[in-house]
DNA sequence: TGCCAGGGATAAC
DNA sequence: GTTATCCATGGC
């Protein structure tokens, strides 16, 4: 089916570092696995995206995936209206990304596993996990092929560090296996996570050994859709401190702060021009 | 080869 | 309260 409307980029979503398991498979085209689903994706043009989904589908999974309900023509409107020129710039150049609403659980492990990680490796790692601990299953939307489902709670909670240690985790087996254990004993309560503020819920998750103020904030933004979080990665800390010379006027983006911050992000990673100011 | 990566825990100041 | 050190490993 075919999705019309601006400020759905694929290639930019794919590329804004959120989830881990998008990929390239020809120009313009993208697999995608969420949800125990497999996705394809096709950029038509600027304002058309093709999905290899059903209708129903859609509206179950991928309209909130997308987060094809929120305007974010408005906070382009707002950003591209303002007094910031780094901000206009960088709006433009990612204006077809859009927060994502990943599952808290795989939100919560993947981000785990990123720090101290670049992209490539985090992919490779996920998918090591995955392979090894997720559900497979049978796609039909091209040759039947076979892709696995994210790990369950239950299933990593009684992963073996040896055998995790093999899946080049590095030193954060232990982080996985206790975050999934708070999990699976309701110390993590995502539902609640969702509808509390997210004060609140940064702390809940930073209780979390091996989950910091970074990975905590990228849960919130990523896997709870709390749209104000800020995570404040090394990119993120570069513009902090070479754009703003660390005087960001965060409070003037409260509540969407999220959204900038992706702007930000992807800007730094993926712009061959970085011309500051 | 050495440095960096969507960091965090812990020890040491 | 703030800073230094260590962690395990792939990507480039």
């Amino acid at each position: 089916m075919f999705v019309k409307g601006a400020n759905f980029n694929v290639k930019q979503i794919a590329d804004s570092g959120q989830c881990f398991r998008m990929n390239l498979i020809e120009k313009d085209k993208y697999s995608l696995i969420a949800y125990d689903k497999y996705l394809e994706l096709s950029q038509i043009d600027d304002e058309t995206v093709k999905l290899s989904c059903s209708e129903d589908e859609f509206k179950d999974i991928w309209i909130d995936y997308f987060d094809l309900n929120y305007d974010y023509g408005k906070i382009i409107q707002l950003l591209s209206d303002g007094e910031d020129p780094f901000l206009r710039k960088i709006t433009d150049f990612g204006k077809g990304i859009r927060i994502l609403q990943q599952e808290p659980f795989e939100a919560m492990i993947s981000f785990i596993i990123s720090q101290n990680k670049n992209i490539p490796a985090i992919k490779s790692c996920i998918e090591a996990l995955c392979s090894r601990y997720g559900e497979p299953k049978v796609s039909t939307v091209e040759n039947n092929n076979t892709y696995y489902a994210f790990p369950t709670p239950y299933a990593l909670a009684q992963a073996e560090s040896t055998d995790l240690l093999q899946l080049k985790t590095g030193y954060r087996d232990q982080y996985i296996i206790r975050a999934s254990q708070a999990v699976m004993e309701g110390l993590i309560d995502f539902n609640y996570l969702k509808k509390c503020d997210s004060t609140e819920a940064l702390k809940v998750l930073k209780s979390v050994h091996g989950i910091g103020d970074k990975v905590a904030n990228c849960i919130l933004l990523f896997g709870l859709h709390h749209i104000e979080a800020f995570p404040v990665d090394v990119w993120i800390k570069k513009v902090l401190e070479e754009i703003y010379h660390n005087d960001f006027p965060l409070e003037k983006y409260d509540g969407f702060a999220g959204i900038v911050q992706q702007y930000m992000f992807y800007y730094m990673r993926c712009c061959p021009d970085k011309s500051f100011g």
